[in-house]
DNA sequence: TTGTAGGCGTTATCAA
DNA sequence: TTGATAACGCCTACAA
């Protein structure tokens, strides 16, 4: 099909070893010779074969996501932007990314570490959410495969990782509504076992302590990341006998959710009710209203963590040095669904139910 | 790191030979010494190289899909579902999905084909959406790697591809809208290097030809596959003189922007206007109102697309006599955007403006 | 039923 | 500066 090394070699009657290092750029090539193989190779089409380059490398030059799934073929869309990211730096640096998909936890997605990792398809692995309990984190560990993740994983982690600072963030979001004179804050979180839930609870109650409003326990309502679980938890809060003026999503997704519910009830988000969220994704920023959210930018934090992950393969000579857990705080981007001011005369909602 | 076949063989003094052919499931070996073998490589964590094994085989078992971005990071989120299906069908054959971004048309996009291709990377690539012109279409024939299509391209083509009825769907669509009562009814379009622009604006034609109204010129407006774009599309469509009663976006994010700009017009979108989409995207499920559409499920296609690559590869025994080119008829799917009666009292708005 | 041997296309070691 | 040679780990004629 293609042409190999051999055939370069031939047909400028080199050795097959100086067309190998006149094309790797080694120093000990003549810069006529160099020159010579570099047009034959273009000229004839000349790619390296990955799989020979792999097996005498010792190195398959891919990395590994495997995107998360609820149910077969519904996934979270924010992840397509960090795939696209994860994307972009591999191949920037030559690396390919393979992605497949298999449900949180499930045995499927411990088989395709397995064969992933003994079969040596990829020389790392990007963990999309570290979870708070993460036994991918331990078994890559034990076999020594590399990774990084996104979110710091359990306290003390040794891994390289980029994380959002949550906590600040929640914190930084509940004293913007608390500035705009909401009192009745409640929030939307995530299941549990995904690291980021305990953070941001956690910073939407110092938020609270902060302003010195005392938690209610009745005003944190359990999502699951997506949009038809936070419309639900939203109708739930809107239904109490005191329902809140403000409601955080724990996600963009989640927050979408609470504005659908809050039409639903026929009140106007923005005015009647904020809701607030938390990605900066393009949902927020094109939704209806326009949703205030903390800033998460998926695509430069994907592309991150695959140099991240090539320095700590050493694949990058520049950035090996370089401060491997990296911390950002979100900023809060104020838009229309938590503008204006709080509504005075807001009361429950004769209807208590909840139709889906 | 990993064990190898020698490690197994040795370990039961058995050949190599016949430890590759035990796990490879071949009729010649004894029962008893394919059970030791099969143990002893689940025992020691034995998986076959890849890189080896594709070597020496030629083939990639992996197969390619670029995604397309508009700009770095942003592509259509619906791609996900696509990408998820392609994922889970090609694991479930044991193939990889290698997976990059590029914007369409790109130098980017060409170098990535050219090193898919000679580099044997992969056995076949899958082409997200088949334009009308299609360099990669002619480029991949040319070099003698197998693909398959979302979209049929070019009339004539020759390869396998799944595609959807877009012509007939809209003229279905169309046909709703007309039988609630619509006769003002326009048509969000994409750019026209997308195959599928010509089949849904062809539908959309002839179901207003089918109902016996005029086509109108002014009622045809162009986006470009996003949501910011359909929304800008809308803004001109109702700031016309007359302004249609019923809006066709062509995708459902287009539609979903549409929705956003009858909000801001302070319209209700299914009673003031009609709204819908085409792709059967979650979105469209939970938008609010729920949007009509017309269904696409990609996930399914993915699998399919991926189901006739491997047939064509001859990898799957069972499906190579298989029909190899697939139509599509989406079905309407009527939601709360269309529903209720045409409204009889819509006058041109006051505000002609468009803030974007 | 099992084993021997050769080679897939590279890169790395060593010698010239 | 260049070349011969040996792996890398696996599969597969062919031989036993």
């Amino acid at each position: 099909m293609s042409a190999t090394i051999r055939d370069v070699a031939e047909r400028l009657h080199l050795s097959i070893t100086t067309v190998s290092r006149a094309l790797d750029g080694y120093a000990d090539v003549s810069p006529e010779t160099r020159r010579r193989v570099v047009e034959a190779a273009r000229e004839m089409g000349y790619f390296p074969s990955r799989a020979a380059r792999q097996l005498r490398k010792r190195q398959a030059e891919a990395i590994g996501i495997v995107v998360p799934t609820l149910t077969p073929g519904l996934a979270d869309p924010t992840f397509l932007e960090f795939v696209a990211g994860l994307g972009d730096e591999a191949t920037a640096h030559h690396y390919d990314l393979l992605v497949s998909t298999a449900p949180p936890e499930s045995e499927a997605e411990k088989d395709l570490y397995t064969r992933w990792v003994h079969s040596r398809r990829v020389d790392g692995i990007v963990l999309g959410r570290a979870r708070a309990q993460d036994w991918r984190i331990e078994t890559l560990t034990a076999e020594g495969l590399p990774f990084v993740a996104y979110g710091k994983g359990p306290p003390g982690s040794a891994f390289p990782y980029v994380e959002v600072d949550s906590r600040t963030g929640m914190q930084r979001l509940v004293a913007h509504l608390v500035s705009l004179g909401h009192r009745r804050i409640a929030y939307i979180g995530a299941p549990e076992r995904f690291g980021f839930q305990a953070e941001r609870l956690a910073g939407y109650r110092e938020g609270l302590a902060a302003a010195g409003l005392p938690p209610r326990p009745d005003y944190v309502a359990g999502g699951d990341l997506t949009q038809a679980g936070g419309r639900r938890a939203a109708l739930h809060l809107l239904a109490l006998p005191e329902p809140p003026t403000a409601i955080l999503g724990a996600t963009d997704l989640t927050a979408i959710g609470a504005i659908h519910a809050a039409h639903e009830r026929g009140l106007t988000v923005g005015r009647d009710l904020a809701v607030t969220g938390f990605d900066g994704t393009t949902y927020a920023e094109t939704m209806q209203p326009a949703l205030t959210t903390l800033d998460q930018p998926l695509y430069a934090i994907a592309r991150r963590l695959v140099a991240l992950l090539l320095a700590s393969l050493g694949r990058i000579p520049g950035e090996p040095a370089g401060q491997m857990q990296v911390t950002l705080t979100p900023e809060v981007i104020v838009r229309a669904s938590s503008a204006g001011h709080v509504p005075n005369h807001f009361t429950p909602r004769d209807s208590y139910g909840m139709d889906h």
